[in-house]
DNA sequence: TAATTAAATAATGTCGACATTATATAAAAT
DNA sequence: ATTTTATATAATGTCGACATTATTTAATTA
């Protein structure tokens, strides 16, 4: 598909799985047709046919004759999407792990340094260090060739990421935590690069587990 | 949602859904607005959400000012499919066998006989094996209460299905292959039974995959 | 006053119309 | 004859209108 010359439809599915996620709209919240025609300044169509998509990606339901609502979140959901994440990235790695090549492993080294290097910084700009987060954990499962996987990978992400939102905008980052977390990413890191699949998958797990528990406690 | 009482949108949505699936739409066809309009006697807007729906779950695609296209067919893809629904499957039968029940056992024991029963029945309907194969798989994994990987699950399942239709319009089924594929199901039955979730997951990986190098030979 | 019913208001889901863009056809040029 | 340009045709994507269904408000009853 072409991004560049995007149809409105589009444009208004990336706006509104944005602000979904980002926590714009709230759980549970109805998204009614009018409202969004005034907020984005568009017609019916294209609104409708948006929330189709976000309905199939999960960020949305709908009841026959009463309207569209952004998905529920439950403590069970959480758990659930992070469980399904964790055991995906752990596919992914392991796929990675074999069939990673020279180029693969430079990309990990490279990324990894961004991270620590910004980690041990004195002022961390928490955008700015999840960008380098991200980065990290893409380039490991990077070397894994299977779309699907990584389509999956990317949707569970999304997902997440929701409810991570909802937890970070009232907390502040904790500095051992990040310690200990970073501490995490050069023991995969070493694990990757030995190509012990067996433990950097396990780690990996328990590493995409951890922020669980302390989401949970803060969820509204 | 209510299913009872579907709206115009998802009674197209799930029977072009099913229509791509069995192939009445092929790989790269086009999907025109005006055709289908006529086809399912409705108008504009309940098409335009169904295909919005559609091409969140990867069975169409759209350009821009140019329409909708029924997703196309490869090699490659066919074998990412698989692989990821492999990996998936194994995934999901692991936390079975790990949260698995005495009703989930009895589950499992009841579908298999069904299963092997028919198998070796003298006039095999392909229709009805299927049934019985499908309800055998489902019972092995019913056990896994992840909500989210059961849904990758079945979606990985449905992109496979529209493979397998391609394929088993022109091919008969060949009775050895058949009890060979019988004599994986006891094998899986018995490790999964034991609670050996090692092998399980090897054999079931395995089981998936089998068709694979068939389809490939026979895809149009 | 609380519960029930009726009327009024508002929202949903579907439709056909229309402007814009792409494609097919015909005319002109090399 | 082939390429290029101009014209005609067709399809897409968006819009507002409207019938249907839900919700709110007011009126009626117990």
């Amino acid at each position: 598909m072409d991004t560049s010359k995007q149809n409105t439809a589009s444009q208004i599915l990336d706006t509104l799985t944005n602000d979904i996620i980002q926590g714009e709209f709230l759980p549970g919240e109805k998204l009614q047709i009018k409202t969004l025609k005034d907020r984005y300044k568009v017609g019916t169509s294209p609104i409708r046919e948006a929330l189709s998509q976000l309905i199939a990606k999960d960020l949305v339901v709908s009841e026959n004759q009463k309207g569209f609502y952004v998905s529920n979140i439950s403590i069970d959901d959480l758990t659930d999407i992070y469980q399904a994440r964790s055991k995906i990235e752990g596919l992914c790695l392991d796929m990675a792990i074999k069939k990673g090549d020279d180029f693969w492993e430079s990309k990990i080294i490279a990324a990894s340094h961004l991270l620590a290097k910004y980690s041990k910084s004195e002022n961390i700009d928490m955008s700015e260090w999840q960008n380098r987060h991200f980065s990290f954990h893409e380039a490991l499962v990077s070397g894994c060739d299977s779309p699907r996987l990584f389509q999956i990978r990317q949707s569970l992400y999304e997902k997440s990421t929701r409810y991570r939102n909802l937890w970070l905008q009232e907390n502040v980052t904790n500095y051992e935590a990040l310690q200990a977390n970073q501490n995490e990413h050069v023991a995969l890191m070493v694990l990757v690069l030995e190509r012990d699949s067996i433990s950097a998958q396990k780690l990996i797990e328990e590493h995409i587990m951890t922020p669980v528990e302390m989401i949970k406690k803060n969820l509204p």
